[in-house]
DNA sequence: CGGTGAATGTAAACACTGATTACTCTACCG
DNA sequence: CGGTAGAGTAATCAGTGTTTACATTCACCG
């Protein structure tokens, strides 16, 4: 019902996701936080003072896109472990950690920019609105193998643990280039040396 | 022998080393990529296009900075962990192996963003000029460790495991304001689970 | 000494950027 | 209808990286 659209239209109606679907865009490639408001008004054809209707300043869009990041963060860990998911035996539930890992490391090389700002200074404090975090699959996961008898303890301490790691090899190694197969690796064996070290 | 020099000379004499030291202390801070060029010029009396006469361009400042960061890191090292040492018994190559841990940690901390300036896609293909670099003195703890029979293996994928361990927990955990009994105790966490891991 | 060339600095400009201000247009509600 | 609040614009400011043409100083050599 809301008929064509003249492509010239004072009021441009949704500047605030356009805004931010580009910045998520840029981000996403290397561009990292050398991400320009003005080339941004431009490519999306407005003024760039227009911008500052909808965001008090550049660190608020970049907040707002490191928000975005960690939604589809949460997404793909939902994929690679459902929440929903029954877990009977131990090796599912390795499967599942080692599935989580594979996730995180690889969304920080397909996303790097996105993802350096995530975990930069800006990402601080950041937290998705609604619905479930990725830190939530982490925990579910731990429990997981916590009641199966493959870890002795699921607390703050196994979690930092376990998330130090991966996170530690995303940094390391997953910048932009690297290689998949690589990479596949090398999680994997990461992994599973914070399950035997948590054994 | 140099005698007594106005401050108003023409040529300053040593501007690429000063330009480097401000650009570190500047780093130190949360400075990270925010340096101004021009400013360092202003706070060293000097135009801004004499900088450019030593680097090439502003990324090349930041990597020199990188740089010099990678060489602070190794003698932090090896103070924590000296190379000369004849390690014999277990817990004192465990003790060594802590002592980096947590050196690496406090590095993190206290110079966050030169720190973040070195992992990130400027410090990538920097290496200190010559001397010892950081990550021998972690193959040499692994060595021992491994010679002693505390952990099983000392290839590059215990010293990746090691590596991002306690790399991830410094990015989590080490921004410039963390407390420091509460870092401490985690990098012992985490160092100690890397050993078991690796057993 | 004196001069010459290279190294090192300066001033001025260009093309950007983030941000603010005053203004205009448009949609919509009574 | 009319007016008001939201959403966009143009113009502007201060600050940045970088380049160009020019000036100064230093080191060295006859």
């Amino acid at each position: 019902m809301t008929g064509p659209k003249p492509p010239d239209r004072h009021h441009h109606g949704a500047l605030r996701d356009a805004v931010l679907a580009a910045a998520l865009r840029a981000a996403q490639e290397g561009v990292l936080d050398g991400l320009s408001l003005r080339e941004v008004a431009r490519d999306l054809g407005v003024s760039p003072a227009a911008v500052y209707r909808h965001f008090p300043d550049r660190e608020a869009v970049l907040r707002a896109v490191a928000a975005a990041g960690f939604q589809r963060l949460a997404q793909d860990f939902e994929a690679a472990a459902p929440q929903a998911e029954a877990v009977r035996d131990p090796a599912r539930a390795v499967a599942r950690f080692e599935a989580l890992g594979l996730a995180y490391v690889f969304f920080a090389r397909d996303h790097y920019g996105l993802w350096r700002l995530m975990f930069g200074p800006l990402g601080q404090g950041v937290t998705p609105e609604g619905g479930v975090s990725a830190f939530d699959g982490l925990v579910r996961v731990l429990d997981d193998l916590a009641a199966l008898g493959v870890i002795s303890r699921s607390d703050a301490g196994a979690r930092m643990q376990a998330w130090a790691a991966i996170h530690g090899l995303s940094d390391l190694r997953a910048r932009s280039g690297a290689d998949p197969a690589t990479l596949t690796a090398e999680a994997r064996q990461i992994a599973r040396g914070v399950l035997r070290g948590l054994a």
